[in-house]
DNA sequence: GGTAGTTTTAGCCTGTGGGGCGAAAACCTC
DNA sequence: GAGGTTTTCGCCCCACAGGCTAAAACTACC
């Protein structure tokens, strides 16, 4: 599960209380039951960390079968993606942290991978789909959005190139509305929309590259 | 398991002999043993049915788990893309035939929705992989090269477009051969390889569309 | 209330790359 | 050699991302 919080890309992390990999971090998951689907099972073992309702996007990364990827015995795991939008800061237990994507501690079983294996996704479909709407509150100024794409990619964006291509994609719209500006003063910032908050691909495969 | 036949993009089906779906097409597959991966197993029961070296590739779909996709028993099933290129024509057991993805017959469980993501996830990569080398021989012509895109697409293709394209991406590289030209005459065509056949990705995600 | 500073927005210009078209090249057959 | 066929090359256009600069719209300070 992944969002963005004090401007760096986090993942929701909860340390092992037992062998194997005691003390190592785990992203959240258990047992598929009898009669749910995979969706469902990590939806449920999410709940238990956390509010799930916060939960905007959720889908599936690859399911992991080394035989060796736990020590102890053959057990298959199928990782999925989810992510929150910044606004929101769903109360966690104990045993249960945020962590920089940047900067991750040692995690249990094949977890790391899993985790940057989230991001590239997320980096990926940033570009050519519109799921920054999962990432983002329901109303936002442009450069707020600049800054969750700049958390999420790990690269600069222009807010004047963000604007334009996602407008003239069709994936933002205005509200009209605007925001008070600062203490520090500044030109009210136009406040935007996702026009859709389900997954859509762009046709265009065109991309916000890196700065050259 | 995709392969271009007669100009139209196909798959490897067999007929089931028991309940359920008795009768109906199937991908194939099987259950997994203790100590392989879900790569391996594939593998293994590709083999039961055709020459596996002819494998050109293969990579993992998605994890299917409604609880009531096999009406008999509880059921989890890992989906993989194959491909093998068109100059092979591995043997095929009795009850085992290639089907045109655009006809396909009765199939059994949710495989039709596997093939349709089989299809779907092959026409995405070859937007902006790679990926043709699995479906192409070691050597080819630009037209000929047009024919696979066109089959597995299922639009037009421009062979000036498509030469650009992956030469300036420098996905092609001229071999210095030419093919001797056909009865009906015709400039010999300049010979090409994939300059590498391990799956790449453009960092441009441009793309060739379907003409307007 | 004017000026400086800040933030957002709009306009312009450029470069890159895909798409389409037509002509040239290189072969065949008759 | 003429006409047909297939492939390849060159040219032009257009869409779009990217960068830069100026304008707009506000606050704060003197």
């Amino acid at each position: 599960m992944l969002q963005v919080r004090d401007g760096r890309l986090q993942v929701l992390l909860w340390q092992r209380a037992r062998e194997p990999f005691l003390g190592a971090w785990s992203a959240p998951g258990g047992y598929l039951e009898q009669d749910e689907t995979l969706e469902q099972s990590i939806r449920r073992h999410l709940a238990d960390k956390v509010d799930v309702r916060e939960l905007e996007h959720l889908e599936q990364l690859e399911t992991l079968s080394d035989p060796g990827r736990n020590p102890r015995e053959r057990e298959l795991a199928t990782a999925y993606l989810g992510l929150a939008p910044t606004d929101v800061d769903p109360a966690v237990p104990e045993d249960t942290r945020w962590h920089a994507v940047s900067r991750l501690p040692e995690l249990a079983f094949d977890h790391r991978a899993i985790v940057l294996a989230g991001r590239d996704r997320l980096r990926a479909k940033l570009s050519y789909t519109n799921v920054a709407f999962a990432l983002a509150p329901l109303v936002f100024s442009i450069s707020e959005l600049r800054e969750l794409y700049v958390a999420a990619l790990g690269h600069e964006v222009s807010a004047t190139n963000l604007q334009r291509v996602l407008l003239r994609r069709g994936v933002l719209e205005p509200t009209g509305e605007r925001r008070e500006p600062g203490r520090s003063g500044g030109r009210p910032a136009a406040l935007y929309r996702f026009r859709t908050r389900r997954l859509e691909i762009t046709d265009q495969f065109a991309v916000l590259r890196p700065p050259a």
